[in-house]
DNA sequence: GGAAAAGCGTGTTTTTTAGCATACCTTTGT
DNA sequence: ACAAAGGTATGCTAAAAAACACGCTTTTCC
């Protein structure tokens, strides 16, 4: 009943769907997906948490089971805080209960675009928003311009929504095109602006 | 500064993509879609109101402008109500902060599914679902098995994420294999084991 | 009541995307 | 150091879905 602090190396599972939601979590350090297994195998990568924030907590407030799983991206470290202790809290904290209220209400938001760009934008404008959305999300490196998540192609692919082969096929479009330029999982943005215009146009 | 109740017509917008959101809505009496404007004239709806449920609330918590747009599916009657009126109630009373928690952490679980759903199953599967969805949402007629909603072709198209004239052949085809009966918009559904089959295996 | 518009049905073509097969290159573990 | 496994690259084929074209029917609105 009281929270701990654990680590989780690469690739880790840190819940699964179906599981009972009993936390909260908060990535302190390291970088973590949230995906749904789909058909065939196939996942689709629907968030993605940086630190610090909190994630893990929509299915206990929703009394449902995990819909969704989560693994780490990269070794990560994570604070653990039994639901049990926000129930309380939440219950005579306005302040705390605001503040989930917020971000339920973004995710939501956010949820829905989602939804829209990743069914009706094309492969190539999928795959550079992605990009995009990485940057925005993770940074960049000191350069200013390598994204500073390392994905594989296949982690690129369920970002985007489509298979591994037509993410790898599409990246090496984007580096003959001069919008990027790759070298192993390392991505450079080499022109924003035209990724950001394949991004909308598809 | 307090409540209106007020009538939309059909097919009448509620609010659109980009509006400031100033109320709560409640919808009293008809049926309501959210959606979302897609690429190239395409719409996706994303979510859709049934009575009496609250809805138009996520964008004002968020702090945002709507994501997405409500019209009216078929004549409706709504209670609008000031969100202003909703901040002060929500900061001193626990039980209405943990409802709207609750409601959004619920939808926020439907969104993901759903992200998943529209973009990995096929046409057939995508169609099938929505069909058992709006009958598990607005029900059926007193026979049993033909929905109480009559939408247009469109609709059904931007419900199942693909092109009118798909919704319109796909929905021919399985009036041709009597999962469904056809007439005009009036669907009926014949064999619904079938019908389940068919939104999970494609 | 009749013209115009909107909606529906069906066939054909084209584009997009998935699925395979194969080769090569990098890690990983022993 | 070496085998095995996993990941990446590329070409080819098949399937799925969109786009288009056209005719027909129903609704809507002067």
């Amino acid at each position: 009943m009281h929270m701990v602090v654990r680590t989780f190396e690469k690739n880790e599972i840190i819940y699964s769907e179906g599981d009972e939601p009993k936390n909260l979590l908060c990535l302190i350090k390291g970088k973590v997906k949230i995906y749904k297994e789909g058909v065939g195998g196939r996942n689709q990568i629907v968030r993605v948490v940086r630190p610090v924030e909190y994630f893990g907590y929509r299915a206990a407030f929703s009394e449902e089971n995990y819909v969704t799983g989560a693994a780490a991206f990269e070794a990560s470290t994570i604070a653990i805080i039994p639901m049990r202790l926000i129930y309380s809290i939440v219950d005579r904290n306005a302040h705390l209960c605001n503040f989930f209220i917020r971000k339920l209400a973004k995710a939501l938001g956010k949820s829905d675009e989602r939804t829209v760009n990743l069914t009706q934008k094309h492969i190539r404008g999928r795959l550079a928003e992605s990009i995009l959305f990485l940057k925005e999300n993770y940074g960049v490196e000191e350069d200013g311009c390598t994204l500073s998540i390392y994905l594989s192609r296949e982690d690129m692919a369920n970002l985007s929504n489509m298979t591994t082969s037509n993410a790898i096929r599409t990246l090496s479009l984007f580096a003959q095109e001069k919008m990027i330029a790759i070298d192993g999982r390392k991505i450079k943005i080499i022109n924003e602006e035209a990724l950001r215009k394949t991004s909308e146009i598809g």
